[in-house]
DNA sequence: CTGAAAGCGCTAACAT
DNA sequence: ATGTTAGCGCTTTCAG
């Protein structure tokens, strides 16, 4: 350990070198404290000489704001999820936040993340645990539900609109001259699922054309593709299947075609919910209906200021998309519900 | 301001109710540390009566050690990007360290991650800028480059075998009778797809059958949908085509389908690169090079464990994958390079 | 406007 | 084995 390991350079440090107190370099480097200019410039100039970067840590401390947030993720395979938590990094980064991930299957132990002090709590579409819930609660975390409703545990939440998207889907279903109408679930566990689903069936039996059938997915890629087979595999299959999120549609989409050489959007309709950025794609082409990522985050992030300035937040944001028609499923003769497609946008590969 | 934001719990107060030293706290909360069993309970007890959770920044801020991670995350659309992230979320709770994430795009300033002591900065394939360098050396925060190759900065690296796998799968095209084969890559910035690049040409070179042709996908799925047509669009087109990565590959894939009405593994060969979850899916089937993740995640945070420690890693762990031969591609008659493909594993859906 | 002094909540020598 | 005493690097009164 002969190694040169200099001790990071500090402030005092810096108050040396420049000749001026400690203090001074601390409002040097506070943005709206009471130096002069002269002052700041001298403390600044010898500070980028000697590499001087004030510890977030120690003046985490005193202040009493980690700006930290913590981050609760779910299964990064649904692409939903994979450009939520882009979305949220990009933005919490802009609000001069913190972004302290974990999953939150695997039992990562929330009271590490707590232990961070962290300002805030998101559950990107995941539940709440009871345990989480206590342990937020003692720590006076508060906790934010994005794309997610809140159940047992009070908490504000940023949702899409589960119940316009899904009637308007059940409206296009219709129109569309479909009888037979399927829907192919998440899981009880998932309040989006669930949501999405009641109003679902509730607008088809209000036109008089009950539901036909219903599968679950579960949470697995295999799940989803038997709950799809299942509903394949009957004597009278469905005409029409819609499914909770666009990440079970697109392999619904898949087993039709593949294993059943069904054409969607002839032989069958697929539809899914959320428009994520492959839906867009040529060879998946998925009706859907959009949920504006752009704008949850933002007003989760709204959300969270709220709470870290002791403000009390809506307890519930719901923001509207709409329907995207492509080509999944057949169209209405009058060709009308809906917008016209999104065309594909620039999305990375890398 | 009414609201009786009461201050969290201190060690000092737990001290004082329990009746001993804030010392004895401490150590009642350090692993190792000289304490009598008796003295643990009696502080324990009242602890968790009034919630006590010990300030981690505060002892971060005399260990020295941060125990935070950042991880800088490239575009989250790739899914292998989106499965390390998620492996390394779970790698990095289990080895008790926190991963701050932010964005490698958007300009997130890294001198805010720096300030928070990071221990180290994983690199998820994204290429390190000569600012970002700069600010970690004078900093000394190690940087691990994963999925990604050294270039001009000296920094250690955990990837696959490029090498290995892409001369495979230029053997696996060649006994398949392949004539005209091309490839897709990434971009010049991904080293990633230069090495994949390189290694395919010169066996193909050696075998006295050179590329036929090249395309660039850029980073953007549109971009590797034009790649995919333009090659199409070619009065030969290519009999096969190697693409850099799975994501380019399922986009080739789908554009050959949906727009050419080819039939991969009949009328044109498809292969990638990875093994992403979904190229195990029915309707993709894709042939390509798997990558192990949860291997090269945890040679990873061996690598961060050795710089934590003071140690020096090797500049360049490989991770050797294997030939995953699905349907994409056609296959040699003698039917015999790679082994079967796996099977679809469960995933997440959610 | 600037400097001195008092901590933030905790760990790590020191004593005992 | 336990308590006492210094700080970690910084912000924030408080004097001047």
């Amino acid at each position: 350990m002969t190694e040169g390991k200099r001790a990071p350079v500090t402030a005092m440090e810096v108050a040396r070198l420049a000749g001026v107190s400690q203090s001074a370099v601390s409002r040097a480097f506070t943005p709206g404290a009471n130096v002069s200019a002269a002052m700041r410039a001298k403390i600044m100039k010898v500070a980028s000489q000697v590499g001087y970067r004030p510890n977030a840590l120690a003046r985490s401390l005193i202040t009493g704001r980690s700006h930290m947030i913590g981050v609760a993720m779910g299964n990064l395979s649904n692409p939903f999820m994979a450009a939520a938590l882009e979305e949220l990094c990009v933005q919490l980064a802009h609000a001069k936040l913190r972004l302290l991930l974990f999953s939150a299957h695997h039992e990562t132990p929330i009271e590490q993340v707590i232990q961070y002090q962290i300002e805030a709590l998101v559950m990107l579409s995941v539940p709440i645990t009871e345990a989480l819930a206590k342990e937020c609660e003692a720590a006076r975390v508060p906790i934010v539900l994005f794309n997610r409703s809140v159940e047992d545990f009070e908490a504000p939440c940023v949702i899409g609109d589960n119940e316009t998207g899904a009637r308007a889907i059940a409206a296009f279903l219709l129109a569309g001259g479909h009888e037979r109408i399927a829907f192919i679930g998440l899981g009880e566990e998932s309040t989006s699922s669930r949501e999405r689903e009641a109003a679902f069936t509730a607008y088809l039996a209000e036109q008089g054309q009950p539901l036909y059938l219903r599968e679950m997915a579960g949470f697995s890629q295999a799940g989803a593709a038997s709950a799809m087979r299942r509903l394949l595999l009957r004597p009278d299959r469905p005409e029409a299947v819609f499914c909770a999120n666009d990440h079970i549609a697109m392999i619904a989409l898949e087993v039709a075609q593949a294993e059943f050489g069904l054409e969607p959007g002839r032989d069958i309709s697929i539809v899914g919910f959320e428009d994520v950025p492959q839906a867009s794609r040529p060879g998946v082409s998925l009706t859907t209906y959009s949920l504006p990522i752009g704008l949850m985050v933002e007003r989760t992030i709204e959300v969270i200021d709220q709470l870290r300035n002791g403000e009390t937040p809506p307890a519930r944001v719901i923001i509207p998309g709409e329907l995207i028609v492509r080509g999944s499923a057949r169209k209405p003769h009058w060709g009308g519900a809906g917008r016209k497609p999104r065309q594909p946008e620039p999305e990375g590969a890398a």
